[in-house]
DNA sequence: TATGAATGAGACTTCATTCAT
DNA sequence: CATGAATGAAGTCTCATTCAT
């Protein structure tokens, strides 16, 4: 919640100062942040800042919101999804729409992260919202137990929790190394396991 | 790296300051953390401080190499395994050790986690070398490869990199919840479907 | 001495103005006032503020010119006493006013007071122009020494003095109490020890 | 309560400082004073005020403990009063006091002003405690009803407000005229007219 | 070797005022 | 005549580090 004021100026200062903020907070903590840092690097007084933004928070909100927007822009028309898909099926969509994500907007993959490492109150209020999409694999995953496709016996949150946990360290690896097709084959593998086991047909007693 | 001086010291006076070292920086990442409030808790002036330690980074480095030490330590006689055991017994096992980790230095983990977030190039580096253990993970799996335990499509690393992304998120919520056996409970199923998979047989081809 | 542009304005806006400047300064001194709040309040444009005033200063210049200039006007019909009023019975009537006042208007008295604690210049000079009403009931007193009714001896100056200072504190208690019964009674016990004084009459020689 | 660092200090630089507070103090209110004037004119950086000083707060509290150190050292042989004194008596006794105390330290004087003016609730809660006075007062008033001096009708805490209301006009008086004869006469006057009242004996009744 | 006083840069934030449109 | 963006000085406070003793 800017306000009106920030609003009201051209979209290339408001672009030179939305910039300053992604490089600023996609290098820094939330609380590791400079406002000093942020006003340098758009060419803006400190006074202007103010005029801006409430504060530190509020210039964050703002941030995180224009990510949002971006993300739900490009993310839009992803749902299609085909009726025989499995859970695993949308899950590889939705990591390949991630993976896109980071190369297309490296810096945000950051600021995400930075934000996963703050332990500020203000930082962890506003992470308590984020738990929503687990939920929807795990309503897949039950789905797919009805299908018959899942074994009964499996948790569905235990088996949400493996995909998510492995999604994070895999996302990591791509933004570190950029390779793109390792990465979707290293996924599948992954999800090879997950689906069938790593055990032998003898084992599976 | 602390100077000759500083090991010089008493061992007490020494465990004084590493302990405070200890609840400063488990409490705060690197940057977030005080020497103003280490030198108050060690009672040691803020000039000893710097006689001891070039300065904040090298303070750091001391505490986290005594981590090292001590784990090293502690896990030594781990390994005295049974002829039989898989690799994922092996795991279990490690695992248990992890969480006795836990439950007896639990700031231990609180500075490791707190590490985890930092990515200056400096915390970089000294995480480089945990990957020993991921050397030693994969080289069981190549074993019960050979044993037939394991399917040999499996790729070994890949194998690896889940079991230890798992494990790092069940620690995380082992830590918050110290719910040991529901941990175990937790775990145990997390292998099974590793072990087995997921899904049904008829969807195995 | 507010600029042209100000008197032009409509009657209600310069209304909105003027109340927005009471809430500010009845809240704070001059120098803690804030003309963001104002402008807020008020509804106009920071830009406006500086046409209308060349400063703060003389926006406060002008709430205070406002304020009197109602005083004035409120209290004008008020000397219409009776002809065997003593100087305390005037004092009484006058009391009562002044409560009425505050009752009316009790932003004005806290605007009052807190330009009493300030002591700028500015501030001081304005003050001066109060000392009317010091010579009004001195002049009482001595028409009252006149009639026999107060000694000879008593300095009319330093008895309008300490009906002034008594005043002022018992203002501010009605202020924070609003006990209108209670302080009447207590007014008047403070006048009984003025008239006749405190000790018995052994003690009068 | 300043730092050890700060009574470790060289006296002469401890006055200086402590100067500077007076002076700053004594120009503005608690809330007004800035701690920058105060650093400039003691001649010490930033950084060392604030390791003499938790904050402001804590700066006005020393300033206000010395004063009141001051005060009690000046005062301390004043107590020894005569058997027949009455509660008038003292009064002038003390109202002595607080002249010569203005005379000598007129800073200190103009700091107790400021602080009653101030409305912070930090100073709000200091000004609570002061009152001890009152009751001291309003005991002796009290004996005097006892003794047979005072009118058994005079309520205490009213006459004690009266001393006290006129007392704060008289020293604000003092403070800008410095005319310590003139105050002397004055006082006197004003406590005769409390004693023996101001009208006639006719009016009496 | 130990001490702790000194430092100044930098953190966030508020504010009265100016000025181009 | 109105607007509101721009400004920069000043406010309080924290901190890692240096250095004289």
């Amino acid at each position: 919640m800017p306000t009106n004021t920030f609003y009201n100026l051209e979209e290339s200062k408001r672009k030179q100062i939305f910039d300053a903020c992604v490089d600023e907070f996609s290098l820094h903590t939330f609380s590791e942040a400079s406002i000093n840092q942020i006003i340098k690097a758009a060419n803006i007084s400190r006074g202007s800042f103010y005029q801006y933004f409430a504060d530190k928070e509020d210039c964050y909100m703002y941030l995180l919101s224009e990510m949002v927007k971006e993300k739900m822009e490009m993310f839009k028309d992803v749902v299609g999804s085909n009726e025989n898909d499995t859970v695993f099926d949308e899950y590889e969509a939705m990591f390949d729409k991630a993976i896109r994500w980071i190369e297309v907007k490296p810096k945000y993959y950051q600021i995400g992260s930075k934000m996963d490492m703050d332990n500020s109150e203000f930082i962890r209020k506003l992470l308590k919202g984020n738990l929503a999409s687990l939920d929807y694999f795990a309503s897949l995953i039950r789905r797919d137990q009805q299908r018959g496709i899942i074994r009964k016996e499996i948790d569905p949150v235990i088996l949400t929790e493996m995909l998510f946990s492995i999604n994070q360290k895999a996302l990591m690896n791509f933004f570190y190394n950029r390779d793109f097709e390792g990465m979707k084959k290293h996924l599948h593998h992954i999800l090879e396991i997950i689906r069938k086991g790593s055990t032998t047909e003898e084992n599976h007693v």
